[in-house]
DNA sequence: AAGATTATATCTTATATAACGATATAAAAC
DNA sequence: GTTTTATATCGTTATATAAGATATAATCTT
């Protein structure tokens, strides 16, 4: 028997729990993942927010609105239709984002230099291969 | 020029947004940094919590309060020092955790059975490596 | 052009969370 | 028997989360 999805999320929870950022900034939970999802995806809205997680509309707006007052947001108009905003990241929130999602530069950085060419070959083509199928399988 | 900590943080994210759970429950960050630290780390107290967070003791103890009241977490007082706390996840609890922190174990089992037990065996043993320097860079 | 629809914003209200200082308790150490 | 250690509780303040009701402003329909 070779590798399972338990076994793999075992890895996973394991290498974020060792290589993660220390949280500094204090943002919650959902500010993260709306930051998210407006990083991964194309053009996200007001509407596009509400519609992923599942909330409100004013809710939506509200979260955008204080997100923007954090300076981790800006709001664009689509130039095609004045009523849509687009939503981008600021510098600032790509860096909060990224202390809140991605594994820690430096610690990483320190892992990669550990390691043989040949090994962080191995380790890039696993990701990329386990990136490519994931695109596959969520074809969203 | 191979892989480099960049890059690799982008294949990191991307397959943690394509297969992340939807989330369901409204956990705030907070609680699931606490409950992290309690499934990864032998034996957790309350002061462990506060220290590891840099909040002070009542924060820390009020904030496992809440958690016990939702059911993700128990105490158990240490047999051998009866002031001490020892924290455990209840099942829930690692249920609400897995799916808050873990990659959606439908959506990791499709990606897994449409590879060839080849690949799954390349990115076993990239994520076990992987793992294991990350615990030697981090000796915490 | 008038009315309907769509996308977002604001106001109000309710509840939950986060954080801390001050204080309390209870076990362990000295 | 006092001090230290580990945790708990109370009171308070600030902020976050969520939604209903309502408003605005652009676009679409007829």
């Amino acid at each position: 028997m070779g590798l399972d999805e338990k076994l793999l999320n075992e890895y996973w929870t394991d290498i974020y729990f060792l290589l993660h950022y220390p949280h500094k900034e204090k943002v919650t939970h959902q500010v993260i993942r709306i930051m998210q999802l407006i990083e991964k995806k194309e053009t996200v809205g007001i509407g596009d927010v509400a519609e992923y997680f599942g909330i409100s509309h004013n809710t939506a707006s509200e979260h955008v609105k204080r997100i923007i007052e954090k300076g981790f947001l800006v709001k664009n108009r689509d130039k095609a239709d004045e009523r849509k905003v687009i939503l981008a990241l600021t510098t600032f929130g790509q860096k909060v984002l990224q202390r809140n999602t991605s594994l820690d530069g430096e610690k990483l950085k320190q892992v990669l230099a550990g390691m043989t060419e040949e090994e962080r070959q191995h380790i890039e083509s696993a990701f990329q291969l386990l990136r490519e199928r994931s695109i596959d399988v969520c074809s969203v």
